[in-house]
DNA sequence: TTAGTTGGTTGATTTATTCAATCAATCATG
DNA sequence: CATGATTGATTGAATAAATCAACCAACTAA
């Protein structure tokens, strides 16, 4: 008796979906949009509010040709809560994230991962920050974001460069049984982009590339790859695309000519010093907004959204990048393309992690209190 | 009485399209591909059955381990048409295609295109290839495959640079009334992509790059785009992507400095004599190489088609391609990317239009017997 | 012949949804 | 200030598409 049907469930989650999208909306306005009969939103939402998702806020305006006021709904901020990490050669990045997208806390600290302490060094993390930070509230889930080939729905690093990882490293299998939430990895560019995706209330960010570009001065990261690594997150019609084989979001230059290691058609010596030398680092700027004009023009984006530390730089990509889209599209009506820095920063990656594991529970319907009646749950236990 | 609920219609359109990609599949085997009990897959068989949407073939062999032989069933080839147009500055090219997929009847003639004719010149070319070679059978839709930014949803060429169109030509409004089928618009290269997604048979195929390579060599053409012309067709997750202005394929490569309206960065006067100049054709077709490895890699596509009278120029395309692509991933395991011409020559557009139509049909869950009863249809008029 | 197996059908049951009626609460108006 | 119009929310009966369980049909293998 404890699950309800897939049906019910599938309902749930779009009305679910649909009140955290636009807080304080009413039974009928629900019914509108979601093409529904009334009655079957007022069933519905009585199940959410049980479960405790959802809650009914203060009554709103009545209509100015009178009627009964409506009962605004919003999700239940304090149901549960997410934990998003990003994992680098040195160090980690997390946040504690609610249901609303708000980041609760964060920590930083150093760790060195290897092949084998990958999943134990996670569980730590997870440990320490459910310990301090959410010890009273249901951990929803875990998300982990890192540079490299990443098969995100098998849950593997296949390769990575920043990380030292030569063989495929199966995370799922390795964190299984070491946490009570579920746990997701993924691509950290890709990050970024569930996390534009997830906690945006705007239903019309439907196409859009999350470029991260990252510069590192430490001297394995300098010799590795140059220092300089860009990473592509792609959302296309509201989902994020991870291609054929799972790698979609890698980037190489088209300026390349023959085989290398390297992201750019300059040499690891230029490419090491491009803090220092103004005029090359244009050149590396200046050949990424060619390879993304031509990307962006291509695929019609809409949203092209910069993060990374490349924001720290002495360089204006957002105006070169604008500058070369329009070089590149040939019509003359010209297209409206939003070009920004990410808002968040440092935190875009681990933050995306916590995002991607929201969409992902929503697209898997695996929700605890949406697949689930928890009311039922209780009567078994206590039965 | 006459048409059913959407969830009817719904799941029809999931069997349906089921029995048409695997043809003699039995009941059972669809009611496991489908997650569905078989009882409903029966009731539902019987409705398309009625219609004529899809028969009974003879029955198969029974298990080795006996039990009763499976009733193989299939799609009704005969049960309507297709018409697919491709329409180019000086004359078009049609196909008649049947259910299957199948091209019954080809037709090729001149046409003077303006911003005025158009939509009569389409209404002809349909009545003219209707009257010749299917009379006597349903004509299901029609499709139209034209080079430019073409808005497919709204039925709209913005922009042409090849017919000549300058502003605005809104096709679904002026085809409308002409004609007793309904009428789709789509970009040429997009429509080759729809060509190889609708009848291809492999449910696998779902991130793919169709390029569709043209070139000209009359004198309109020469020395308004230097003759050569590249489009994309786009299929991510099994379905074209129209982009988030509905502009996605368009290509100017990321080698080209400056504006104009040349897709490469070579001269005019360079690329007006690319079929003489053996040097000049491999540096052209090198630089589309190298961008479209960069595309390809980056979006992670699993398969590439080539179309257009590129295969017809003395130069090997698929294998420059290759070998760019190698180039280009810098990941020690190679990625296994299919290349290859499409089997379609220079039929591909028109074929393509006409999988549009079959596709958009079926997504729109229009396609008559499917949405509505044919029965009940028959008694309202016999009433 | 008989038991076991697989494909397909039938009618009762389940369940999410809609429909229709009703209650609840507000405004505008005479 | 009663009345009607209007809008939001609820309730229970009706609907319809799915499942379930039982059965028939037809085959193999012993």
């Amino acid at each position: 008796m404890s699950s309800r049907s897939d049906q019910w469930t599938r309902t749930a989650t779009r009305i679910f979906r649909t009140i955290w999208r636009n807080p304080n909306i009413s039974r009928v306005d629900l019914a509108k949009k979601l093409g529904l009969d009334k009655s079957t939103v007022t069933k519905q939402v009585a199940d959410l509010l049980e479960n405790g998702l959802i809650e009914e806020k203060e009554e709103g305006e009545a209509s100015a040709r009178g009627g009964r006021k409506p009962i605004y709904l919003a999700v239940n901020k304090e149901y549960g809560r997410f934990i998003g990490i990003e994992l680098q050669l040195g160090f980690f990045e997390a946040v504690v994230v609610d249901l609303a997208g708000d980041i609760l806390e964060t920590a930083r600290g150093e760790v060195r991962i290897t092949q084998e302490n990958f999943a134990a060094t996670v569980a730590d993390i997870v440990d320490t920050m459910q310990k301090r930070f959410c010890s009273d509230s249901l951990l929803l889930g875990v998300g982990v974001g890192t540079a490299g080939l990443v098969d995100s729905k098998k849950g593997r690093i296949k390769y990575s460069v920043p990380l030292g990882i030569q063989k495929t490293l199966d995370f799922a299998k390795a964190i299984a049984g070491k946490l009570k939430a579920p746990a997701f990895i993924e691509n950290d560019a890709n990050c970024c982009a569930w996390g534009e995706l997830a906690f945006n209330r705007d239903e019309e960010l439907k196409d859009f590339l999350f470029a991260l570009v990252e510069y590192r001065q430490d001297e394995t990261s300098l010799i590795r790859y140059g220092g300089i690594g860009v990473g592509f997150g792609v959302v296309l019609g509201g989902r994020v695309h991870t291609g054929a084989h799972g790698y979609s979001g890698e980037f190489r230059s088209a300026f390349c000519d023959g085989p290398g290691e390297l992201q750019f058609s300059l040499s690891r010596e230029e490419l090491m010093c491009l803090r220092g030398d103004k005029n090359l680092l244009h050149r590396t700027v200046d050949e990424l907004a060619r390879n993304m004009a031509m990307l962006i023009n291509t695929m019609d984006f809409q949203h092209v959204y910069i993060g990374g530390d490349i924001e720290a730089l002495d360089i204006d990509l957002p105006a070169i990048l604008r500058h070369r889209l329009e070089e590149n599209w040939m019509y003359p009506s010209p297209k409206d393309v939003e070009i920004r820095y990410s808002s968040l920063g440092d935190k875009a990656v681990a933050f995306g992690a916590a995002g991607m594991v929201f969409e992902r529970l929503m697209a898997e319907r695996s929700m605890p209190g949406l697949a689930v009646e928890l009311k039922n749950l209780d009567q078994q236990i206590g039965a």
